[in-house]
DNA sequence: TTCTCTACTGTGAACGCTCACAGATGCATG
DNA sequence: CATGCATCTGTGAGCGTTCACAGTAGAGAA
């Protein structure tokens, strides 16, 4: 919809292009669409005419024949306080934006933070007006992937989706090992009380992280005190309670590993309003390597998940399932970053 | 794109509602448009049909005669740091998505972090993929409102627009009444010694809060100091510098009004590590009521900017707009929100 | 030569909807 | 009884694209 040259609203068409290069509405479409069986002169024509124009192609006119939108859903199915808090929202939502702009596909952001909402955007989704979804939710034992699966919707989920049988692709850090190499590090450094603050049991980051801290635990010998074990729900304020009850069950703890680096957060605060120093007296090592992770003092030492690869594979597949490709699982290697607290 | 009950991907058309209906497409069409000149039987036949058959509309049919996208852009106009600092895009994103939804109205999420990305998403919008635009930056000096607005496309700003000819409507708190009343209470709880940690000078927030805070002195007689201003940049960072900077140019000073709640958290720390407390020490001050004013320690004392009827009314004012109103500028009032910090 | 194959191009027919218009009906008015 | 008006309904056209198909031209093979 451009202003032509006299201002009035007169959008320029493909017939327009044609015209001006002196070739027909087919080729042109031809030269827009990859410009397979376009002679060199005709491809040059075409997109000096497009360029004199100005011309852009009218999404609707095309999706209405072609059947798709050319544009994906980013879902979030958390409550709004976890996304006003947790800044990995925003660098997942930042990063695949911009993945997806590269390939000119527009992203459609749906919040559903109640249930209503839930059920408005999958009725906005099932009507067919997005290709696919990219489905972020920590608490991934929700049933919205299998759902949309089901109703013939590509989707990839962020995080490995629980305890479902829908085949919806996902893409992953390897927290389990992420979580290893953490343990291995406090322990390494000399600490053997080594407690750990984790997520909700239904989700893989609370799962699976502490699998790795079991683990290492086995793995150097040390013995598994189900005291030193305290489940967060990835806040701040619960990182904060969790490190209270640790201190008061098992005062001598000379680390923790936590499960996000929001909670690892909330530790430090605990551990700094009960006069213990960090790293001296108790190192704290967290997860994500948020923006969060920077802004503590001392600087979190944390597992650092591959936002950016994460979001440009998850949007690479998405593509792919799009395309018909079959769903898959990635399973990105995390990497520990060292700063400050541990 | 529905699938029918035979699993192939066959989508029901407005022709197959008016058959089911017994009428014609026409009527139909008019149901699903108001249902104006519709009687009432046809009316009802026609919602029958429609929920018989689990008709949606086809959207891109539907723009592609009207010539609108029922859609609109949010653009964000920020260093991508900012948008991982800072809680309150995502309060704003979540509001606006919210109000939008209530229309059916998708939010097509743009990110500008670089310069490469500001004119892609300009070209973007300009080709006329949306019918409007919400702009979010807080370096309001940017030109990208009014160069959208030459373009004939409807924007509205969050905050208020500096020194642009063009008429964008904007929403925006009252930065300098708000900061009033906050300096305000400061001074009334017996303060005489009062900082302030301002933002960008080419910012709204930046010029008017510093307004506001220099009223107030005027207003009760307190000299004007100049080295208890500060500028920051709204970063949490920033605001930490300022507090070492204001401390070491003046080690009496008893208050500092913050002009973010992100730099009052970084004021906080600096405070805390020089010893002081807060607020029997210092009083600090926010402004925002951002997440993050409730997570910091103490809890933050700010001025309460009402996120959501800003959303709301810009969205309302963005609707409008599409329709043909004329530019407005919407000034929402702010609120002091007294926690434990002044 | 004649036929086939490949590379390229143009054309009509959709896609599913809205819009303008023409027609029909019923009712009050002249 | 004709006229006007308001209410309601159906129909054809067309939005701007892609797609399938038919067709052309030139090169190489039989």
């Amino acid at each position: 919809m451009n202003r032509g040259t006299d201002g009035k609203r007169r959008s320029v068409t493909i017939h327009d292009v044609a015209r001006e290069a002196g070739v027909s509405r087919g080729t042109v479409s031809r030269v827009l669409n990859g410009g397979h069986y376009v002679s060199p002169s005709a491809q040059a024509a075409v997109n000096a005419a497009i360029r004199r124009t100005g011309y852009v192609v009218n999404r609707h006119a095309r999706s209405l024949i072609t059947g798709k939108s050319d544009s994906v859903a980013f879902l979030l199915t958390e409550p709004q306080e976890r996304f006003f808090e947790d800044p990995n929202f925003n660098v997942l939502l930042r990063a695949c934006t911009q993945a997806l702009a590269a390939q000119d596909i527009p992203l459609l952001l749906m919040i559903a933070g109640t249930e209503a909402e839930r059920r408005r955007n999958l009725r906005y989704i099932r009507a067919g007006h997005v290709d696919g979804v990219l489905l972020v939710s920590s608490h991934s034992g929700d049933p919205v992937g299998s759902e949309l699966d089901a109703a013939g919707v590509p989707v990839v989920a962020c995080g490995k989706p629980l305890g479902q049988k829908a085949k919806v692709g996902y893409v992953a850090a390897d927290d389990r090992d992420g979580a290893r190499s953490m343990v291995r590090h406090l322990y390494e450094s000399g600490r053997r009380r080594i407690a750990t603050v984790t997520g909700p049991p239904d989700t893989p980051g609370g799962i699976d992280r502490l699998a790795g801290y079991r683990d290492v635990l086995a793995e150097c010998g040390l013995p598994v005190d189900e005291s030193l074990i305290v489940a967060g729900d990835y806040s701040r304020a619960s990182g904060e309670t969790a490190a209270d009850l640790l201190l008061e069950r098992a005062p001598d703890v000379d680390a923790v590993f936590v499960a996000s680096d929001l909670m690892a957060h909330g530790v430090l605060n605990a551990l700094t309003r009960a006069g213990r120093r960090v790293p001296d007296d108790v190192a704290v090592g967290g997860f994500d390597d948020s923006p969060a992770a920077l802004s503590t003092r001392p600087a979190l030492t944390t597992v650092r998940q591959p936002w950016e690869r994460i979001s440009s594979e998850m949007v690479r597949m998405l593509l792919g399932r799009i395309k018909g490709d079959d769903p898959a699982a990635v399973i990105l290697p995390t990497e520990l970053v060292r700063r400050e607290s541990a």
